[in-house]
This record gives structure tokens, sequence and C-alpha cells, in this order.
DNA sequence: GCATCGATCTTGTCAATGGAAAGATTCTGC
DNA sequence: GCAGAATCTTTCCATTGACAAGATCGATGC
């Protein structure tokens, strides 16, 4: 469990919806106990229904119900809602830095970093939203601390490629600078606050804000 | 009410604590109903709650207990939970709007708005994060709708003095990658990302992150 | 003075929620 | 097969948000 594939999505559907054809080819061999991999499906259920409805919104008895189970499964996985919200989100971190670790294998565009950072946020957007909302989860939590800092040391080359003659403190706020700006528009294409702006294409207002840095 | 001098500060005490000095000089000539200014009262220490504990974490019953009222009287001046976070919110713009106001025309430098966008975020952390946390409040209140339109409107004079040969697009961008690197540095520094920086004077730190911007 | 009306606050109640405790069921290693 | 661990259920409790109905206060008009 410490080192997950943390990229596989949930193969085992739902126990329910049998309802419909009760005693068809339904594999489930058990009807109750053991669902099969009741933590994946949770972890999904939960990162939809806060993409959906926010993360104060998220009741962890509506999230049993929908996945098939009593109410108080989820406790024995994850400790309290603070623990589903810390696995959330170090699956968040986890996600990310494989996304812009992959962006710089394939580009080498330091520019293009920022646009995946971006992308993953719109796209994950219930993971992204409980990433930096600390009071939700356990900061301590040394999964979290983990998958936190091995997705900003992915960073560490991009960012002395982008600068290669810059001193350690230009470097630092150099980076700042760069993460500031792709987490606000993130978080302002988040928070409902671009509505007046054509997001048709929001990788393509993405570059198009990322030129008024100095870094790239 | 349409035009409250949101400046005002609670005045008015908690009725509590004269559980020391009970019968003394205690100047409430009502022991109960009749608060006083109550919702001025409960708009402060929301805030004071959330930036202490974090949005999610507020409890109306909570709140009214330290108010000294009983667990039902919020919901008469704010109907419901989000509407105490509309009402948060909806000061938190008109603040926000006023400060930037007053830093314009105090100094007429751009940079300086985003240094004080970042100063407004750290010291009225209880408002501004319920101010970008849609899914919290209900939206379309008329009050929180021209609050934030003023505020934004406070805006135009300052960006077209930054840039005044640039065209419609170009200062629409050149506004929204201000707004993104401002937004977030503030939203880094309250969810506790920037805590291996020193933040000694976080101010200090927003005008150097700021001068990677192409726009000042 | 004083009755009335609206604003403000209280008390009582309910369903939903998070969490804890104790037990039932299934899987795994030996 | 068997013992122990892992997984899930049932039961129970305190807290919370919301609603309804009533009590108290303040201002207004007469």
């Amino acid at each position: 469990m410490a080192t997950p594939t943390a990229t596989s999505t949930a193969v085992v559907s739902l126990n329910l919806e049998s309802s419909k054809a009760p005693a068809s080819t339904a594999t489930s061999s058990s009807g109750t106990y053991h669902h099969g991999d009741l933590r994946r499906v949770l972890l999904d259920a939960a990162a939809k229904s806060i993409a959906e409805n926010g993360a104060a919104a998220l009741s962890l008895r509506a999230l049993a119900a929908t996945a098939g189970v009593s109410h108080a499964a989820p406790v024995h996985h994850f400790g309290d809602k603070a623990g589903l919200f810390t696995a959330v989100a170090a699956e968040g971190f986890t996600l990310l830095g494989e996304e812009l670790h992959s962006v710089w294998a394939e580009t080498g565009d330091f520019l293009e970093i920022g646009v995946g950072y971006i992308r993953f946020a719109l796209e994950h957007r219930g993971h992204f939203e409980v990433m930096f909302q600390p009071e939700l989860m356990n900061l301590a939590d040394p999964r979290l601390v983990e998958a936190k800092a091995r997705a900003f040391a992915t960073l560490d080359e991009p960012l002395a490629a982008a600068g290669p003659d810059r001193d350690d403190d230009q470097a630092h706020l150099a980076g700042l600078a760069s993460w500031s700006i792709v987490h606000g528009l993130a978080t302002l294409a988040l928070s409902d606050n671009l509505s007046q702006i054509d997001l048709a294409d929001p990788e393509d207002l993405a570059r198009h804000v990322l030129m008024f840095l100095r870094v790239v």
C-alpha cells in the first residue's frame, strides 16, 4: 500500500445496479462482505463528488451509499473524513507529479509545464480542490508529505533549465512566480471567476497568460 | 442596509463574560432580547473563526454561543449557513475594493495594488477564504454581485494606466495575468505552501515576485 | 399614555451526519 | 483445515442545520 500504482482507475464497478438483472451472469460471488477494491471506489466517488459539489458538501454516508456499503465502511479505510481528504490529496499530488513529468519529457518546454498544471486542475478538479485546503486534511500524514515532495522534485530540472544563469534566490523567486501565476489562474477558473472569458480552449488561454511571465 | 458603512467594526462586545462580575456595573440594560448589533457581531465572529479553523469547521451553533444568543438567532439575519457565507464574502469584496482604491489613490502604482491584494488576503484571511469558494455561498445574491462588481471596477483605471497602448484583448490578458499571479501567491501563502520561505515581510516577497510580470 | 405591528430572539423539534463500539463474515498464511 | 488478521455491518450517541411556533422588545401612530 506504500507504493500503489496510483494511476489505476476503478475497474470494479458498484455492486448495486444488479437490481435490473438479478440472477443473471453477475459474477459477484459475494453479495455483501469484501467489496473487491472499496478503497479505490471510494476515492473515485469522492473525487467525483467534490468536483461536482465541493468538498464541504461531501458526506461519508452518501459516499458509502453510492458504493453500496454501510456507512461505517469508509472509516476502516480512511479513519475519518480528514483521512479521506488526505488520501484524495495525496493521490492528487502523485497524479500531478506524473503529469508534469511526462509533459517535460515530451516537450522540454517550461511553459508547457505551466499549461499542464492548469490542465490538471481542470481535469482533476476534485483532487485539486482538496490539495490546497490544508484545514481539511492531516498535513502530517507521511504518504501525503512524500507525494507532495516527489511532485515538487519533478520541477527541479525544468526550473534549472529555464534559468541556467540564475543564483539560488532568483531561481527560487522565479519558481514561485511561475507557480503563483499558474496556480492563480487555475484557482480563479475553478472558482467561477473566469466565466466572462472564453474558456473554449483553456490551455490556449493559459499560454497567452503565461506570456506575461519574464521567466520563460 | 443596502449601503452600510461596512468598515464599522464590532463595538458591542459579547453579552456573556459577565459571569465573573454578575451584579456589577454591567450596563446591559437587557439580559436577553435585542442584542444591539448581532448581525455585525456574528459577521466578525464568523470571519475570525474561518480564519482560524477554516470555513468547513464553522458551526452556526457555536457561533451563536460565542455571541451569547440562542442557536436559532443567526437564521433570522442570514437565512441559512450559505447566507452567512454570502454576507462574509460580500463584505470581503467591499473591503478589498476599498483597500485597493486607497492604495491606488495614495501610490498610483499598479504594482502596489498587487501588493495590497496579497496584504488583504493575509490580513482578512477569513473573508478571503470564503470569497473564492463559490460552493459555499449563494452566487446570485444581489448584494454579493454588486460588491464584487464594484471591487472589480476599482481596477479599471489602474489597468488602463499600466498599459495605455494595449488593445482590448491584450489589456484583458494583462489584467488576468496580474490577477492570477497575486491571487496565486496569496492562495499558496494561505494554504501553508510557502512555509519554507521567509514570510517575515510578505509584502516585500510579493514585490519581488511581481517583478517577474511583464505588465508593470 | 397606550395599543398595535413588525423586528428580533427563544424554545422545541426533527432528520442527517460523523464517529465510536462491538460483532459478523471472509480472506490469508501456516 | 485452522488461527488470526482484514474487511464490513449493526447499533448507538452527540452535534449540527433547519424549521415552526411562540415570547419579548422597540417604534409608530393616535
